[in-house]
DNA sequence: TAATCAATAATTGCATGCAGTTTCGTATAA
DNA sequence: TTATACGAAACTGCATGCAATTATTGATTA
């Protein structure tokens, strides 16, 4: 069907399937993504209890869309669900911490192996503006410049075009932001912000082996590091309240 | 708490937990087996609708557990879940499965560099019990003998002891035999199962670098193929029978 | 005949309720 | 005081029901 003209119906759809994203899918988004981001921003710490009651009344949801998005934590390893007995924040182990590193490796190589050399410049600008974000978050030193770090390895996925890499780096990425919380040293904010730039460098000058071994060399640093982890607790009300409003859930 | 002794209370929870594997977890993991195993053997084929109802009613449970098994299964890419309109077979595009594959070999060259010259005998005769299955189902080929080659890809990863690469390669093992359904060759049963015999052979004697080689050729083979999909259909209910019983489900 | 639209049927999205399990608190016994 | 047993409260597992959305059928019109 070699039809080079669009019909109206096509027009619409077309234009239905720009916009909709604002309304789209199931309330049980709003919901994920709260809890994601209340976890690495380590609002929720991990091994902390997560009842299923208190969310959906603090997120105004019920129950069902709360199991929900825990299912899709828990496949995704953010969570842990025990039956008959609830979710919690992962509480990675320093072994599993380097399995997730060990693929996380992996799966970045084959990141950079896709991107060098064919960038286009709105992506080099794309990427350093967040390395800007980065450098400004650094001060602050919080959970944030973690979660900042995590977001410019998740925008080069992205940028591969390739959705199922995409989703692995961005699910290794949540992980690691967690066990950095758990065993990271308190200081390191990660990733040197100045690594992420040589590495954009080597990229955009096609230069392969540079690129891979700086990446490889920037996740090296990581996996040793002993257990600092202090179990804090708060009231989950509470923790969840400002996740709420920015996904826009009603909190009364 | 340093009991060495155990109370009998202590005793018959030991006893417990290591039967109760059998009955372990919710009701809906059957549901998710029975479904994905008809996807794999292309009982249900691409593009074909799920509904929820229809599915509950013949494996016997509420369509609150059938959701959770298609959400699950959306997330590993066998089936595509759109808003208000359901659940069906999932219909990767060409250059949804190069990407697929790409993955792949990223994630099992990792695989075989974790196994290479560490195997244990019994681990040895694991797999080579595994390649003689294939073999013999060779001869009657049928779909089974695409999840058979699978198979031999999972338990290699099994072996690794990395829970998350292990779970990323059954992952896009499933993905490969949904893509090989729909864009292999007829009668090329995906791994030549001699390509196994010699992957074994090289771990084995811990050549590195050919493993790896060998590991890559046997995944190189695919991408290329064209479209020669044809939509089949029948009733759902008649589709899944043989899978809800397999699974201990009713259906009546 | 082909296209449009309205009414109806089928199906999904979600909340709620009940049963079964776990957890917690209190009382009793060692 | 420590340990055990028991009862109550809290929580999860699951089914079901209702509202909202989508698909379908049939009638109407060009």
């Amino acid at each position: 069907m070699g039809a080079d003209r669009i019909s109206p119906e096509q027009a619409i759809k077309v234009k239905m399937d720009q916009r909709p994203l604002i309304k789209k899918g199931s309330r049980a988004q709003p919901v994920y993504h709260a809890l994601r981001s209340a976890i690495l921003d380590q609002a929720l710490r991990p091994g902390m209890k997560l009842p299923e009651d208190t969310i959906g009344e603090q997120l105004g949801v019920s129950r069902t869309l709360v199991r929900e998005a825990l299912k899709q934590l828990a496949l995704e390893g953010l969570i842990e669900l025990r039956p008959n007995r609830g979710a919690s924040v992962a509480y990675p182990s320093l072994d599993e911490a380097r399995d997730v590193f060990e693929v996380r490796r992996t799966l970045e190589r084959l990141v950079v192996q896709s991107l060098v050399g064919r960038l286009s410049v709105a992506q080099i600008a794309q990427l350093e503006a967040c390395i800007q974000n980065e450098d400004d978050a650094r001060d602050r030193n919080g959970p944030e410049s973690i979660r900042l770090a995590g977001d410019f390895h998740t925008i080069l996925s992205e940028m591969t075009g390739n959705a199922l890499l995409d989703r692995y780096v961005r699910e290794v990425c949540s992980r690691c932001s967690l066990i950095l919380a758990l065993y990271g040293r308190p200081h390191s904010s990660e990733c040197a912000v100045n690594e992420h730039r040589q590495l954009v460098h080597a990229l955009r000058q096609g230069d392969a082996d540079k690129a891979m071994a700086l990446m490889d060399r920037h996740l090296e640093d990581v996996a040793a590091r002993a257990d600092l982890a202090p179990r804090g607790s708060g009231d989950i009300r509470d923790l969840l309240a400002p996740y709420a409003l920015k996904q826009g859930l009603a909190n009364r």
